[in-house]
DNA sequence: GCATGATCATGC
DNA sequence: GCATGATCATGC
């Protein structure tokens, strides 16, 4: 075997190794590209590659780091474009989990940590109809867990051991936790595994990072890449931790943030606003949302990291005095042509709907004066999301092939989900796939459907 | 100018 | 009081 170009026992060594491949390809930096990369069929083929060929060594699947005297696991992930922007195409995948084996792993000795402690990222744009030997490498990072963020993914870690541990991996869901989501693996397909405590079968599911944490780790990146280019110091994103502290005290994440409310529990909303000097009027319709973030302890244009990161909605919700949400949920309009071609599993509603949401609840009483009662973390479950939603999903696509669009799913038809417009005005209008023009609309979570979740 | 999230208005 | 339809406000 020829000699390699770094030093795979030194650390520094391979990161500078690796940011040779930045704003390259590897039909640009292989001087010998070997005719046969295999890139078809398997996702992995671009990762595969870049350890291959690049790196030169054979890719594998050992418990331990890919560079185990440097403690450095190499991973390749795509990006796409949104917008304008680079964001994550998906979440970062970090090894299968075993049901059986993590039943009795430690999170200090565990599996996960002795591979995932030192990622070495290497982001590089996916493109469509595109070789990928032409893939274009934008963004490489070493990348150690900052130590709240680390703290966050430990307790995300417990919670989806504790689940398998109860004999639940059939119940487990990527909106239980945090940064670190147990998703599936192969979904549509059959394939189910044992799991620990119950006769139940599991889908097979890997620990993986969610494509929102992968974005602010891009958003970071960029910035520093920018920064250096320009030999400034760019501001800082309006994005701020609210927890940190907390957390890495050892509080639980949801129980600091919960925390942060307690002092205003039984204040009127304009109390709270006028403690915490704000300005806004109560008409706005981001009065609440400012309150919440001066609540928060973060000025009303900055952003609260950890929801950021996790991909937490926020939610304000106001009961009327015969105690039901004033309002239902929306989602973003859909676009009947799109809705059509989605599959049920990859589809934007179930996307929607596997997220955590976070929920800051008022009270209104007789004059329609707003009381802060309380805050609630929620996540659908996953039955609702596939038999309730998913009945809502599939009676929409059949009554819009069926060219029925005017018609779909009401609030009267199902417990969860129904549809409603959801436009500028009745003016709003675009194409189905027969080519008339009905009302924009979208999906909505029924108020009563979640008052009950709450427990409210 | 438009998408998105939030809220209002109407009629039963 | 509620379901359904319609519209507003904000930020990019």
């Amino acid at each position: 075997m020829k000699r390699q170009p770094y030093d795979p026992r030194d650390r520094d060594s391979i990161v500078a190794y690796a940011e040779r491949l930045v704003g390259n390809s590897l039909r640009e930096i292989l001087d010998e590209l070997p005719p046969a990369i295999d890139f078809s069929g398997h996702k992995g083929g671009f990762g595969t590659a870049i350890e291959r060929h690049y790196f030169g060594y054979e890719p594998n699947s050992r418990p331990e780091p890919d560079f185990a005297e440097a403690g450095i696991e190499l991973k390749a992930t795509p990006l796409k474009t949104v917008r304008k922007k680079l964001v994550a195409k998906e979440r970062l995948v970090l090894g299968m989990i075993n049901y059986v084996a993590i039943e009795s792993e430690e999170w200090e000795n565990s599996t996960f940590i002795k591979k995932n402690s030192h990622l070495l990222l290497v982001f590089y744009l996916h493109e469509a109809d595109t070789d990928p030997r032409d893939f274009v490498v934008r963004i490489v990072r070493l990348w150690d867990f900052p130590a709240e963020d680390l703290e966050i993914i430990r307790q995300d870690w417990e919670k989806i051991v504790a689940k398998i541990r109860e004999g639940k991996a059939h119940e487990l869901s990527e909106g239980d936790t945090l940064y670190l989501g147990a998703c599936t693996k192969s979904s549509n397909s059959t394939d189910r595994r044992t799991q620990p405590n119950s006769p139940e079968p599991a889908k097979p599911r890997a620990f993986s990072l969610k494509a929102s944490y992968m974005n602010t780790i891009i958003d970071d990146s960029l910035a520093r890449q920018e920064a250096h280019r320009r030999e400034i110091v760019i501001d800082p994103r309006p994005i701020r931790s609210v927890a940190a502290a907390d957390v890495i005290a050892g509080l639980n994440f949801e129980d600091a943030i919960a925390n942060l409310f307690t002092p205003y529990i039984g204040l009127a909303a304009d109390e709270i606003a006028e403690q915490l000097g704000v300005t806004a009027k109560p008409g706005a319709k981001n009065y609440y949302a400012v309150l919440t973030n001066r609540m928060l302890g973060l000025d009303a244009k900055e952003r609260v990291a950890e929801f950021e990161k996790a991909d937490i909605q926020v939610k304000t919700m106001r009961l009327t005095t015969s105690g039901r949400p004033k309002e239902d949920i929306s989602f973003r309009a859909f676009k009947y042509v799109d809705l059509v071609e989605q599959d049920w599993d990859t589809s934007d509603l179930k996307d929607a709907l596997s997220k955590r949401f976070f929920f800051v609840i008022y009270q209104l009483d007789r004059d329609g004066t707003p009381t802060l009662v309380g805050t609630r973390f929620w996540t659908m479950p996953v039955s609702d999301v596939e038999r309730l939603a998913r009945r809502c999903f599939d009676e929409t696509q059949h009554r819009i092939r069926e060219d029925r669009a005017e018609y779909l799913p009401k609030k009267s038809e199902n417990r969860a989900v129904h549809v409603r417009p959801h436009g500028r005005d009745s003016a709003d209008v675009i194409a189905t796939p027969s080519g008339r023009l009905v009302c924009r609309k979208s999906f909505w979570l029924n108020g009563t459907y979640i008052k009950e979740q709450l427990g409210l």
